[in-house]
DNA sequence: GCCGCTATATATAACGG
DNA sequence: TCCGTTATATATAGCGG
């Protein structure tokens, strides 16, 4: 006898849901589950959180410990609390901070290393390979070798590979300049909902604040919660 | 036998951790699991979402998608001046931001680098022997193309290679960014509060944004790398 | 859209190095 | 302090109502 209780939980990719339904029914249970996850942050350690989330309805949820006005007024607190550039702020302590950032930096990006090594150990053995073609005459033709990876292993050495992989990161760099650009705009124009004025409010048991709004202007919008969110970039900036 | 591996996780109340040390370590932990599925959340569901948590320490951590301080300087730069008067002022201080997260990010991006640059050293430490036997060979008189973007433009017809090169990198960059930011994510522990005025960024494999705020010394050492790695990028391939 | 259910996928508390 | 492991607590995908 088939006997057929459920599936249970079954993995899926990280990449947009495409069936709407089932999109919808995991927004929902993934918000709830989000929000629940940031109440007990919240009560564990003792901390203030602020979550805003633009629905695929545009519609706005948000969560905020104690509250999101709070959230929103330390938020503007601290940066009025800044007017100079800040430039000789840093003190002893900064600087503890710093490094204790800079160690943690390292560590991340040797792993990162790591993945780097594994891709120019694939790309160096490509470069091989086409090297000995090269060598013996296949693709010759009267074509000297002009591009790195066309190189044998004694042209490409240390430099030029570090060159390489600088345009790389460059690209990299330029990659996410410009994808920001382009987010940015997307962003301005479509969601970036309102973040002040919440009219719906709930608490949990924990006496977090739990609030939704139906759409609403976007764009104008859109103007508060990118303060609230990049305040802290533009601090003593502006 | 006596069964001692580990305890496994243990469950535990929903009430302000006591101890400061393991109230730390959930912190990171949980704020790290919050932003992935914020992270994951977006992803799925194509929505925007934006976090801010203050930290025990009174540090800010923010989690923002799809961008957070483009849209803001975007916004900004349309919008019109602050409160530092005229707008060309207020293109200036756009300017810097902008710059400094590009700053930011080309620092991380050192930072790879530089550890590559140690494995590469290695690389071809190992390789010079062949250099050797086959330099000469290599464009006959002078010296021969030290760097691969010496070679004439004319002889770059090796489109379709390098459009595989291309791709190859692009790969690269993925992984770098990929990792970067997933770890990135953790990494965001501690900074910089409401100190210093510009900020740190980094993406993950859905194009979310972590940003932490960084020491000035940092920006001032990524200024100089902007330069090194402003590096001549005319060679066609990127 | 909101439950409830079940079987799994994930997250993470304790520990050890 | 950070990282990795392990055993377990939680979160949730798919399905029904």
């Amino acid at each position: 006898m088939a006997k057929k209780p459920s599936l249970g939980r079954q993995k899926i990719a990280i990449a947009k849901i495409p069936k709407k339904n089932h999109l919808q029914v995991t927004f929902s249970k993934r918000r709830s589950g989000l929000f629940k996850k940031a109440s007990e942050l919240c009560t564990l350690c003792g901390v203030e959180i602020g979550i805003l989330v633009f629905s695929p309805a545009n519609k706005v949820f948000s969560f905020g410990h104690p509250e999101v006005d709070s959230i929103l007024d330390r938020f503007l607190a601290s940066k009025g609390a800044r007017s100079d550039g800040g430039g000789s702020t840093h003190n002893s302590g900064t600087r503890q901070l710093f490094e204790a950032h800079r160690s943690a930096s390292i560590q991340e990006l040797n792993m990162i290393l790591t993945q780097v090594t594994e891709q120019l150990e694939v790309d160096k053995r490509r470069g091989e390979g086409l090297d000995k073609a090269t060598r013996s005459g296949v693709g010759g033709g009267g074509h000297p070798r002009q591009f790195w990876w066309e190189s044998p292993v004694e042209e490409m050495n240390g430099m030029e590979e570090l060159e390489q992989l600088r345009s790389s990161l460059e690209e990299l760099k330029m990659h996410i300049v410009g994808q920001s650009t382009r987010l940015m705009m997307d962003a301005s124009r479509s969601f970036m909902a309102p973040f002040l004025g919440l009219e719906y409010t709930a608490r949990n048991d924990h006496g977090d604040q739990f609030d939704r709004k139906p759409d609403l202007d976007q764009v104008n919008n859109a103007a508060a919660l990118v303060q609230y969110l990049s305040f802290p970039q533009e601090n003593g900036l502006f």
